[in-house]
DNA sequence: GTTGCTGCAAACCCTTTGCATAGGA
DNA sequence: TCCTATGCAAAGGGTTTGCAGCAAC
């Protein structure tokens, strides 16, 4: 698919990186949308991919901006939906009142715990508890698709 | 504090119902902060007690004016904060793109199941999940103070 | 060539704010 | 009485939308 020189020999196709996974992922869920491939949409996944920070959309529209992409905050918009619907990006909740996003391959289910103090923020995971929300799903008859998970905190005084 | 007709005797305090204990805990956070105990606060109480579903700030507006209680918008607002802070009122995301509430007092840690085919959202709880939360937040030196939880799922096909 | 996408700017909606007045303590 | 809270209406900020031109397929 990207003939771009990601190794000495392109005798297999050694793992491709996060970016190329998205992409593609991405193409596919266009097409399966009937959506067109556009050089802004494309634009926007290699952002998205290119930070690995939490950033709203403002800040999405800088680095664009700063990257030398015009996209127009409506685009922007326009397409965030179809981000998150192709499993690319993911909507984070800090508790800050403004939304926040974040992608999602490369990383795999985890949540986020914020410090109430001065709002930092960490992620983690842990299988047993995506055990646990699988379970409590199935439960309720529904088959587990993502979870949303923060947990509040003020640091610990030893 | 209050002369209501709670029960035939009067000898022992029974069980305060959850308005009650919600305004006793109001109270003391208002005097707490140097607040004012005014009509429009208590009548917010209220509705938030009475409504035992999730609701967004216009259907708050709406449930105050159709129980006959002029409150402003404004401040409707104003207040959120102070009913947050006092651990009375809860923000809940529903993954439907805007702010949602619920009261606190008499449910307790909870989280909810939401069905993407139909939005149709489930309370739920769990000691266990609870427990390795509280192990989390330690892990990273905090010590848990709330957490909030969306399991999202499809409906399961057996 | 057709159809959908983008950019622009205006519209929208929810929330906050300034100011004069009302009302707790 | 003093000072905060309220109501109103206007402002604010983030997000959506209508329309004309442009770019995928």
């Amino acid at each position: 698919m990207s003939n771009k020189p990601s190794s000495k020999t392109s005798a297999t196709p050694s793992k491709p990186t996060d970016f190329e996974e998205a992409l593609e992922k991405y193409r596919e869920h266009l097409k399966r949308k009937r959506l067109l491939f556009t050089r802004e949409r494309i634009a926007i996944l290699e952002e998205v991919m290119a930070r690995h920070d939490h950033f709203s959309v403002e800040e999405l529209h800088d680095s664009l901006k700063a990257a030398g992409k015009k996209v127009s905050r409506a685009t922007l918009y326009r397409n965030l939906d179809s981000l998150k619907e192709a499993g690319i990006l993911a909507e984070v909740d800090l508790g800050n009142r403004h939304v926040q996003y974040e992608h999602v391959l490369g990383h795999g289910h985890h949540f986020h715990l914020v410090c109430e103090d001065d709002g930092a923020v960490v992620e983690d995971s842990s299988a047993e508890i995506e055990k646990l929300l699988e379970a409590l799903a199935r439960k309720h008859n529904l088959d587990l698709t993502h979870f949303k998970l923060q947990i509040f905190g003020t640091r610990r005084r030893k």
